[in-house]
DNA sequence: ATGTGC
């Protein structure tokens, strides 16, 4: 055993005199070279596990100290406790979901934040989280399908001139759901979006520009819908005489394209912060000063770009086979972050699963498959950091929704409210949401509500079990 | 959420 051997596993300095020395102990007992070496991995690899005693014990203390130091030193040491953060409709929101936001509040990029009322958990940072960080930007902070969105139709016919019958038929014929699904290539319909110079700017984004070329205009899986529905607009606005219209309303996202890139650059983020906290490993973020930040943030705003193409060749595709055009429409992103001004300063704003709301700002808010949905005009309130919530939020995970429920209930459901469903799945039940009406009651401090939308025909992914 | 890996 010597010098070399240790240095090989990756020991420096003051480690590889007492990796020596305790080897050199180890050999005097009769164990292996092999053996020993193998165990000294061990210690770089968990030294928690050795400091509290033994042969590797100082060895351990020595590299769990020097990895504090490191971890200061590349800033990646969480703040002992969060900044503080408001919660809107606290009663509705899980410990998991809250304990995950205060995470995001020790990160040492973060600045402020805020807690929406259909918070839930998810992968680093909780659907409905808010979160300012100071020049980075965490892509799981974004969240999977980057740029996820909403867009609302107005349209000039009378909400009852168009039968059930004809609503299924348009949406069975002109929109496409599921994962991996792409128009037929003469169904393909083009788009300004993928004419942009930046599909070049980075190998990544050239790899994934035929698929995206394939996929735009369609709708994907998940909690993903286009439907048709009765507006009422409780008074004029956004150019509109106050009464009920018939309307479409969409869920959609980036599609395969955004959770590439979302995969891709969470992996860049992750290997950037090997030393991250483990509570805060999924919220690892880029500077924006560094090439990763930059190439994260110019594809993430082109994964934006795109979702919002897509909910326009969505529209557009059903006002053709209609012949009509649109009386007014409204779109959102809530998957997204934004440079924003919070009290002076330019921040990075993290909406994952939240509304921009914005003093004047048109927004949507969805509720279920059979429940209302809400257009929205921000009231920019700075202490939400102008945000509101995105939806109802789950109140059962996909899992326990399969579990709980039952296709009864939620065709009953269906009947009562008068909803006519394509496709859809037991975890996309009305009842594995929090009641929309109580998260919209939550929030009127953030957003005043426009308009009502109620679900007539929704055409949604057929899920994991049917309904 | 995606269409793939634990």
């Amino acid at each position: 055993m010597n010098g070399k051997h240790i240095t090989k596993l990756g020991f420096e300095n003051k480690a590889i005199g007492l990796a020596l020395s305790a080897a050199n102990v180890r050999e005097g007992a009769g164990a292996g070279r092999n053996e020993i070496l193998a165990e000294l991995k061990a210690v770089k690899g968990h030294p928690q596990a050795y400091a509290v005693g033994g042969v590797y014990a100082e060895l351990a203390a020595h590299l769990l100290a020097e990895n504090a130091k490191n971890a200061v030193k590349k800033g990646v040491a969480l703040h002992e406790s969060p900044l503080p953060y408001r919660v809107w409709g606290e009663d509705l929101i899980e410990p998991g979901a809250r304990a995950q936001m205060d995470v995001a509040m020790r990160l040492p990029i973060s600045r402020d934040g805020a807690l929406m009322p259909d918070a839930h958990v998810g992968y680093g940072l909780p659907i409905g989280g808010v979160l300012a960080t100071e020049n980075a930007v965490i892509p799981y902070g974004v969240g999977v399908d980057i740029g996820c969105s909403m867009m609302l139709s107005v349209l000039p016919i009378k909400a009852t001139d168009l039968s059930v019958d004809e609503a299924k038929s348009l949406l069975l014929k002109h929109t496409r759901f599921g994962a991996g699904v792409a128009f037929e290539k003469r169904e393909r319909d083009d788009h300004a979006v993928l004419h942009e110079q930046t599909w070049k700017s980075q190998p990544i984004l050239g790899h994934l520009y035929d698929k995206a070329a394939a996929q735009i205009g369609t709708s994907g899986s998940g909690n993903h819908f286009v439907e048709f529905g009765t507006l009422t607009l409780h008074q004029p606005d956004v150019g509109l005489e106050a009464g009920e219209y018939l309307a479409i309303l969409s869920h959609s996202g980036s599609r395969g394209f955004g959770a590439q890139v979302a995969g891709h650059f969470t992996g860049v983020a992750h290997k950037r912060h090997p030393n991250l906290d483990k509570a805060a490993q999924k919220l690892a973020w880029l500077p924006l000063e560094e090439e990763d930040g930059a190439a994260y943030w110019e594809a993430m705003n082109l994964a934006g770009r795109y979702a919002l193409a897509n909910h326009d060749l969505i529209h557009a595709r059903l006002a053709r086979a209609l012949k009509i055009t649109p009386l007014a429409q409204a779109r959102n992103s809530h998957n997204l972050a934004w440079k924003q001004l919070v009290n002076g300063q330019e921040l990075i704003v993290h909406r994952k699963g939240a509304t921009p709301a914005g003093a004047g700002q048109l927004g949507l808010i969805p509720g279920s498959m059979a429940d209302p949905g809400y257009l929205v005009r921000g009231r920019g309130n700075p202490d939400a950091l102008a945000s509101a919530s995105h939806g109802a939020g789950r109140q059962l995970g996909r899992k326990a929704a399969a579990n709980t429920l039952n296709r009864k209930d939620v065709q009953a459901y269906l009947k009562q409210h008068g909803v006519t469903l394509i496709g859809g799945g037991i975890d996309e039940a009305p009842q594995a949401y929090k009641r929309i009406q109580d998260v919209i009651a939550r929030q009127s401090d953030l957003v005043d509500v426009i308009a009502e939308f109620r679900p007539r025909v929704v055409r949604m992914d057929t899920g994991s079990e049917d309904v």
